[in-house]
RNA sequence: GGCCCCAUCGUCUAGUGGUUAGGACAUCACUCUUUCAAGGUGAAGAUACGGGUUCGACUCCCGUUGGGGCCA
């Protein structure tokens, strides 16, 4: 019989949600889903100084966002709660008592400035040192410290003659000798638990099966491990994630460009893209199968498929795979429904003459479609929406000279006559006409396009002029002739 | 400083002793085209280095270098 699959993830509300937090969190989810275990969250405020409400909703939010739906946690509840930390400290307590009962477990009464001196005698002597203060202090003088008003910390008794090894899914063995590891703190003075003492109290009472964390956790193991073995509880496994580093192949941080998860939301990027992207940074199938939906990435994976070594994030794939995504992988409708708030949030229409000119504006969104890259870049379409515009100066520079000028004037006398201003009338009209004057297209089309859209570069001029409309087209190219003929431009 | 992890094109990766080392993004060229995208075709581009093991190593072992991390 398998065991139950249960997995989860531990975010502090300390920093913000990003990409590789979020990728730790579809590794287990994707891993929990392919199993039909269980994925649970807890929050680790422990530390309640650098710990914040808000911190905790951006973690909910961005896992909502992301479609990383939590069976266990916070807004869900769930039989081995609490799930968070702070509510769990008379847990620790208990099982910190256990050890110092079985004497796995003692108080350390030194003061941080002693074990900084300590541990500066012996770096400077260039030697191994790992503090263990087990026999340091008699009883009186533990008790003159305590009247004195200190507070311990307690420390593990590690058993230095061990050697301890685990077997990782994703590194295979890996074994560190006990006597490199310095009795580490597991209560801190003021009463909280360390990460890995309550890591391995809470693993062990959510019947967490498997623990799927960052490769920065991998020392930390061999303490857990230890501290399982002194608790005498069953190990979990353990498949430790490669890092995520930046172009600079330093560590994603906030400073180098590392982005909240809820900034891929604002900026337009589609959570489905996003989590193709994430599932192949430091996994792949084994094929060259690479844009995958949720459901075949879930029948897919697994941790033996994780490659060990850290990845480069480059965020050009994302954008291509976005774009890709918005063109192919979503339909017309899912497609105006989710370029709807960005096209209020540019500021270019209210919501409700968006709401009045509901077609109109979903045919402009349409236009845009192959061209963005995210969701945000329907912000290039100003020119749909207002005649309040910036012409890129060197478009004109190109464009707008006397030939230019007295051609597409000419052409505007066609325009005005036009039966049905539409894209195909407009295009007949105007190859028509450049058949007439013997010139190409192109010599009429790149200048109207510039005096109108006031850049070389955008959809297709006829469906554009459409949209537009016939007065405000003529209009635009009459108003920049005048400049150009005053000379003011 | 000690310990741990890692190493295939610029980037993400496939490959598990015998392959012209495959794919994707990016780049470049061509093509399509009213521009920009998108699309199509193609080019260029990698096994970090040095030793072993082996008839044969990208693949296994050791070392070096480089990168990342933990102790902090």
């Amino acid at each position: 019989m398998k065991q139950d699959i249960r997995v989860r993830i531990a975010p502090s509300p300390t920093g913000f949600f990003h990409i590789g937090s979020a990728r730790t969190a579809l590794y287990n989810w994707l891993f929990a889903r392919h199993h039909n275990g269980k994925f649970i969250l807890r929050i680790e405020d422990t530390d309640a100084t650098r710990s914040s409400k808000e911190m905790v909703e951006v973690i909910l939010t961005s896992l909502n966002w992301l479609g990383l739906d939590w069976d266990e946690g916070p807004q869900k509840g769930g039989e081995y709660g609490p799930y968070f930390q702070s509510e769990r400290k008379e847990i620790y307590r208990e099982y910190a008592e256990k050890l110092i009962k079985e004497e796995k477990a003692y108080w350390c009464f030194c003061t941080e400035e002693e074990i900084e001196k300590e541990r500066q005698y012996y770096l400077n002597k260039k030697m191994d040192w790992k503090h263990r203060c087990r026999e340091k202090f008699t009883e009186t003088e533990k008790q003159k410290r305590m009247n004195a008003g200190m507070k311990p910390a307690l420390r593990f008794k590690v058993p230095v003659e061990k050697r301890i090894s685990f077997s990782d899914i994703v590194h295979g063995v890996v074994e560190k000798n006990a006597s490199d590891i310095e009795d580490f703190v597991i209560i801190k003075s003021d009463g909280m638990p360390t990460y890995n003492f309550a890591c391995v109290v809470d693993d062990f009472l959510m019947k967490i099966s498997h623990v799927i964390r960052g490769v920065e956790h991998i020392a930390n193991t061999p303490k857990q491990i230890m501290l399982y073995e002194a608790f005498n509880l069953p190990i979990p496994f353990f498949a430790h994630l490669p890092v995520i580093l930046g172009k600079d192949k330093k560590k994603l941080s906030k400073r180098l460009g590392a982005r909240s998860v809820l900034e891929y939301r604002d900026e337009g990027y589609l959570p489905d893209a996003l989590i193709n992207f994430l599932a192949l940074l430091g996994w792949s199938p084994g094929g060259d199968e690479e844009i995958m939906d949720r459901e075949r990435i879930i029948e897919l994976f697994t941790l033996e498929r994780i490659n060990p070594a850290n990845a480069i994030y480059d965020e050009t794939k994302l954008e291509w795979l976005n774009n890709h995504y918005i063109i192919n992988r979503i339909d017309e409708k899912t497609f105006l429904t989710s370029i709807e708030p960005f096209v209020i949030s540019s500021g270019y229409i209210t919501e409700e003459e968006y709401k009045k000119n509901r077609e109109w504006v979903d045919r402009v969104c349409l236009l845009m479609r192959p061209r963005l890259k995210v969701l945000k870049d329907i912000s290039r379409a100003k020119y749909f929406f207002t005649d309040d515009f910036e012409y890129d100066e060197n478009s004109l520079k190109k464009y707008l000279n006397d030939k230019s000028v007295s051609l597409t004037r000419e052409f505007m006398v066609v325009l005005k006559e036009l039966k049905d201003f539409n894209a195909h009338n407009i295009e007949d009209s105007l190859r028509k006409f450049c058949e007439q004057k013997a010139i190409k297209t192109r010599e009429l089309i790149h200048p109207l396009r510039v005096y109108i859209t006031g850049t070389e570069a955008g959809p297709g001029l006829f469906e554009t002029m459409e949209l537009i409309g016939r007065a405000r087209c003529i209009k635009r190219v009459l108003n920049i002739i005048e400049r150009y003929e005053h000379g003011t431009s």
